[in-house]
DNA sequence: TCTGGGGTCCTTCCGCCA
DNA sequence: TCTGTGGCGGAAGGACCC
């Protein structure tokens, strides 16, 4: 009897908005929303309570990297941006991010994890795929219950993360990533969903495409304009059609996706590729008039780029720069060098010579400085 | 009231070279 | 020498994700 390939998507209920609770209790069943800048910094009075920021009357291009679940049922969710969160939700709690902190409980909530399971793929801050297939128990029934066995694990799991951590977290069991990964959105926030591949009609199919981890809005939109809206519909299209809209490479993985079909191994350990830091200016800035700003902003990016490499032990041998113009246009440049630089005088000259190669007539929103071909030093 | 910051991966194009 | 082919690294853009 060979064993059954179980894998667990795990994800972290608002995260970052569930940490800053912990800090402040007071704010337990509010409508908070995470984001901007640090000047929303709540203030503690003189009768010892805190008084904080709210959205009302904000201004800057900030957008919401989360939001409580109160304040989702206000209308507002991540990526929105603030200044529209603040017209559709005004008396919303605001924090600004505190990335030390979510890295502290990111650690905490992966250890808690580990220690009932070991093989452990990071998808980032607040989420994981965990493999259960060897735990011990995870292939017993219980009753008439095939997945009684697996099932206790992972709520064995979800147990750990929140003695460990305090927070609730969402967990979908299946046979592959890609079915976990939809499985753990099913019941959240403080889920538990295990399926099969018996379960996809009735549990998968009904879902609109783009909640496949893959098809975002581009593929989703086209995907639209030949009427499959659901996984089902895409399920029921003939291959060489998809072949034929996605090409082969594209086509094949949706055809794939919709039938539940996923092959791809857990990734376990991983090297950077990348580090980058880019900035969105207050304002937009011009290329002659706001020259020394620009300068100063550039060669501060350039150092804190130097700054991660060393840090984190590497060097890059292609520097690379990204702006963004008035009009959300997007433009890179890169060059690679004879060797790999990790400090922050080379890597502002060889971003230097990159920006030389740009037009610089339009106004300017954000600027970026970028290494890659990273090695280990 | 336009749309953050940090990433990965894929495709396409181009020059260079065998 | 001409033409074709194919690999490869580098550059640029784009889609997508957390």
């Amino acid at each position: 009897m060979t064993a059954r390939r179980w894998i667990a998507h795990l994800d972290m209920d608002a995260f970052y908005a569930s940490v800053e609770l912990l800090r402040y209790p007071e704010l337990a069943g509010q409508a908070v929303v995470i984001g901007g800048g640090r000047r929303h910094q709540p203030v503690l009075q003189a009768d010892g309570t805190r008084r904080f920021s709210t959205l009302a009357g904000y201004t800057g291009r900030g957008v919401i990297t989360t939001a409580t679940y109160p304040a989702r049922d206000l209308g507002v969710h991540s990526g929105m941006g603030l200044m529209k969160a603040a017209a559709r939700a005004p008396q919303a709690i605001l924090l600004p991010v505190d990335f030390e902190s979510y890295r502290r409980y990111s650690r905490l909530f992966k250890a808690a994890v580990a220690e009932v399971a070991p093989v452990i793929e990071d998808r980032g801050i607040d989420e994981i795929y965990i493999d259960l297939t060897d735990i011990p128990g995870a292939q017993d029934s219980v009753g008439h219950d095939a997945a009684g066995g697996v099932r206790a694990v992972a709520q064995e799991i979800r147990n750990n993360v929140r003695r460990s951590t305090g927070l609730s977290c969402s967990v979908g069991v299946t046979p592959n990533k890609l079915l976990s990964k939809l499985a753990s959105e099913l019941d959240k926030p403080d889920g538990l969903t295990v399926l099969t591949m018996a379960d996809l009609p009735t549990r998968i199919w009904p879902l609109a495409v783009r909640k496949l981890n893959g098809i975002g809005p581009k593929a989703g939109a086209r995907l639209g304009q030949l009427g499959i809206d659901t996984i089902g519909q895409l399920a029921r299209r003939d291959r060489a059609e998809l072949l034929a809209h996605f090409g082969r490479a594209y086509g094949r993985w949706l055809h794939e996706a919709a039938n539940g079909i996923d092959d791809r191994p857990l990734v376990t350990h991983g090297e950077p590729v990348s580090m980058s830091r880019e900035t969105t200016f207050d304002r937009d800035l011009h290329a002659v008039r706001d020259r020394a700003e620009l300068t100063r902003i550039f060669t501060e990016l350039a150092t804190q780029v130097a700054t991660d490499l060393q840090r984190k032990g590497y060097a890059g041998r292609t520097i690379g720069i990204k702006l963004r113009f008035e009009d959300f246009k997007t433009v890179t440049r890169d060059l690679t060098l004879p060797q790999a630089v990790a400090d922050a005088a080379a890597i502002r000259h060889a971003a230097g010579l990159c920006l030389k190669r740009v037009d610089l007539t339009r106004r300017l929103r954000l600027l970026g400085v970028r290494a890659g071909s990273l090695i280990r030093l």
